[in-house]
DNA sequence: CTGAAAGCGCTTACAG
DNA sequence: CTGAAAGCGCTTACAG
């Protein structure tokens, strides 16, 4: 009446009631009908109307009231501590992917690494009451929280950031194991004074990388210089200005393992701010292989974490735990590999 | 019985009956006594029995079966072509900001720029009855869905790929005039035979970028070469791709307007194996300032999106509709900003 | 094979 | 100010 478009919310969806009124059945075969595992109790020529009139009315079940019937939302809160950090990406599609083929979808939410947001991110999400939880954000003192939802029946699973005593179900990669890695290729090059360019010790990936890296350059007989700062959150802002200390107090050192690609990226800037060249003056390797790891520059060597991987994992992870409650907390690792660019000469 | 943790969902949820039986009123009591907008019905006294009560059990507001009750689910669908892509993380952010603050949750989804799954993700959204779409993944082929979509009640929000005739709701940029600083700039720095690598023409960004940039070029009296070839996707695989013919084709021109960030980083790859040099042999312009655009290989001069502030707008926007349904459908437009960095020399 | 009824956890007119 | 009842749109024992 009020012309072709302008307005809207003029429309009523059509109900289960709609359908069972066209087809001249009671809703509840039009439930069975429509549903792939409860259609076989209903005769072919039942169906068939049911479905005719379904489709002509344009019916779309009301996921909603199906899901507070069933006592399930199916939906999955998938958390991430900071949604520009490209390495989530991955994650979250790798997530998204395995979720859909099994019928649930992903409640993407993003804490900003903030200990307040966290809480209250996983507050709204058990208000909707998501049928699980996948956080990429634990830090170690979320563990508490992590382990008391899980006793309370919602399954988390811990990607990426895992907390190693939980006995919480875990997808991560073996991070002592890339941090080795990067220091065997700096040895390798012929570097011998290195230090490293740290992040938060209270998020697991971090620790273990610093651990791998140090008891590898003990084995090899690197001297490693160290300070005590270390990045408060993984980016380019942080690694930059933790950079500029670690460059001032130890001019010596000739390669640097910064423990990310974007502390990485932050300890360039400084690099460059002081008039310094990298790889002549200082190689670096990066950890996560981000997407602008190959672009940056220089393009840098890092240790590739497939992250695509841990997120499939990590979805069919949260379905195996919604399906089988009581089955004990899987964990996974998957493998990282050294890629090798310029910014290590 | 079986250990500490390994088991769960033994809990049964606290509902607001149990809430009504320890503070000993009616449900429907306890429901107007929790409800900020309804507990001045109800006495102090009540009140704040119910509170205690709420508190002790640890309840916690069911919002799908008050969504379902409400007509409401407080969700709005956010759906993104590319979540790889860093430009969108800022913008799903703001709108998660804005939303956050009026009681609402984004739901993402990805169509990975994809036909089919751009249908699939809308139909699962309005199976979850998602109080309204915001879309970042438009092209132009998806008008008549999104029209008829917002004319069935659900509003849609255009941010970022709007439709121009479409009559909806958007948040987007003036990129016509975001590609004319390019022009202007290239003309500052000397240029006079110039290039586009172009993104998706059913894509509105990159053709109102090609409009902008052409007229600007024209007017100033640019030599303008052109290929066919335009990058069917805006990603750096493509833009390495379509910069490889352009370079062929056109070994005369000085300076390249890349329709985005990632296209001319693909045209830094494409160069690089060319052997030539940026600045030097080529400038190039980007688009959109995303996250990584200051620490290419050479940093990259670019026209700033804000992304940011769409994603606010477009968060607003989503919520006002929901609230007004019968409003003439808002646009806004933010201003571009020219980033000058070492890739024009 | 199909129908009638109860109920998932809420909210909200309607009485009193 | 509070309670009793109906209902949001579904699903699922329970009968027949």
């Amino acid at each position: 009446m009020d012309g072709s478009e302008a307005t809207h919310r003029d429309n009523v969806p059509v109900t289960l009631h709609d359908v069972a009124r066209e087809a001249q059945v009671h809703v509840s075969t039009v439930s069975r009908a429509l549903d792939p595992s409860k259609s076989s109790l209903v005769s072919d020529r039942t169906r068939e109307r049911v479905a005719a009139a379904a489709e002509s009315l344009g019916y779309r079940r009301h996921l909603v009231a199906s899901g507070l019937r069933r006592g399930r939302t199916f939906t999955v809160g998938v958390v991430v501590p900071d949604i520009a950090n490209p390495i989530y990406a991955p994650v979250v599609r790798g997530i998204a992917h395995t979720l859909d083929d099994e019928g649930y979808m992903p409640v993407v939410a993003d804490t900003e690494d903030d200990d307040e947001r966290f809480a209250q991110v996983i507050n709204h999400l058990l208000s909707r009451r998501i049928d699980a939880l996948i956080t990429t954000a634990a830090r170690e003192r979320d563990e508490p929280r992590l382990r008391s939802l899980w006793a309370s029946g919602t399954p988390v699973i811990l990607a990426v950031r895992t907390l190693s005593g939980s006995g919480l179900p875990s997808v991560d990669s073996n991070d002592e194991a890339g941090a080795a890695m990067a220091a065997r290729h700096l040895w390798d090059r012929g570097h011998r004074v290195v230090a490293q360019l740290r992040g938060p010790h209270d998020v697991e990936p971090f620790s273990a990388r610093g651990r791998g890296f140090v008891e590898e350059a003990e084995r090899l007989g690197f001297e490693l210089r160290t300070i005590d700062e270390e990045a408060a959150r993984p980016t380019i802002e942080d690694g930059e200005h933790v950079a500029d200390r670690l460059l001032t107090a130890h001019p010596d050192v000739t390669a640097v393992f910064a423990q990310n690609d974007l502390l990485a990226l932050g300890l360039l800037m400084s690099l460059r701010r002081l008039g310094r060249n990298c790889p002549d003056d200082l190689a670096i390797v990066g950890y996560n292989d981000a997407m602008f790891a190959a672009h940056s520059d220089p393009p840098l060597t890092t240790v590739r974490l497939p992250t695509y991987e841990v997120g499939r994992h990590a979805g069919a992870t949260a379905v195996a735990c919604i399906d089988r409650p009581h089955t004990p907390p899987p964990r996974r690792s998957v493998t990282p590999e050294l890629i090798v660019r310029a910014s290590t000469g």
